[in-house]
DNA sequence: ATGTTACTGAACTTATTGTTCAATAAAATT
DNA sequence: AATTTTATTGAACAATAAGTTCAGTAACAT
């Protein structure tokens, strides 16, 4: 890909994030992003058709990102529900989370977009369905099995928006505790 | 209350709940909702500063209705957890969901958005609140407080968005007892 | 009957979106 | 090094929507 072509990618998606950190995605303007990006607007255009396609691919690249991740560690731990074991799944989750490389958590918090939660619904959904076999308890079998699934992603991505509401204090030890004790 | 004002609200908020029921909110425009409401411009910001405002009234009316509803029967019940009892308040939250008087479900339908969903919860989480000490287990007392109650709150909107997605072709009784056993 | 309140409709300003195009600068190709 | 291709620019443009204003009219209350 052309220098120049990263380079307005890159300031579009930083500029992006930058307001997304500051207000609500239904309230940022085109006209925004390409001011604190520097850019003219027809570039704009000419990289996103429009505002939603921004953020849908901003969210495959952080998504992509952290669960491509994932998908590396994956391979032979069984224990994926076992807390304790320092190879599960979710422990490693909330840990790539901590570290915030690419200001995920910003988006995470609750001031925004379904859209954003969407995107990272659908990539934890396939990251538990491939390791659903694992955890078949006399419990979950009564369940059906989408129903079960949602109930995994919604509450990982519940606890996640609750330890970034509440500032994060603690570990990701801990939170994967609590994450586990209402699974 | 103007019997001309509570018409024309009245004719507002079904435009609008209509308009609701078949795209997004984001899509939604004031001129479209005049038309249908078949009122003048001018008569609707009188009426609502804002687009926002209109579904946050709506909202409060909803939810406040659902809600009142709930508090009427909850005195004197203390088995809520126990999905056979009949008087369990989330049985009755679902049978009330299930009759859709007032197209709540539209709205809680995933292509909707975040702020109906923040005030969905924030009654609910009172009412959770409010019955929270019937259910002090040895599970629950390991768990933060706040945590426990957005657990609860979160769990019930998300089987409820479950069961709208997939038809609501379980009974409420069924969808009471899959709520409750993953709690 | 009179005064008050709510609705109307049309015109208007402002803000935003998305497009177009000729000019320019950077990259790739020969 | 010269040439061609590609990306960016900036400004102008049309289209849509938001929100305001106001004089005129109809409904309500006293």
């Amino acid at each position: 890909m052309d220098r120049r072509q990263r380079k307005t990618r890159e300031a579009i998606f930083n500029a992006f994030t930058d307001l997304l950190s500051q207000k609500d995605f239904s309230q940022i303007t085109v006209g925004e992003i390409i001011q604190r990006a520097d850019i003219g607007r027809a570039t704009f255009y000419a990289h996103f058709e429009t505002k939603d396609f921004l953020l849908k691919e901003l969210c495959e690249e952080l998504f992509c990102h952290l669960f491509d991740a994932m998908d590396d560690q994956k391979s032979g731990h069984r224990h994926i529900f076992d807390c304790d074991a320092p190879d599960s799944v979710f422990l490693h989750l909330f840990r790539h989370l901590q570290k915030n490389d690419n200001n995920i958590l910003g988006l995470l918090s609750c001031r925004n977009n379904e859209l954003f939660l969407r995107y990272f619904r659908d990539g934890l959904r396939q990251l538990v369905e491939n390791q659903l076999q694992i955890f078949d308890t006399e419990k979950s079998k009564k369940l059906p099995r989408s129903f079960f699934i949602n109930h995994i992603v919604s509450t990982f991505v519940e606890t996640t928006r609750w330890w970034v509401d509440n500032g994060m204090k603690e570990s990701p030890e801990t939170i994967t505790e609590l994450f586990l004790t209402v699974i």
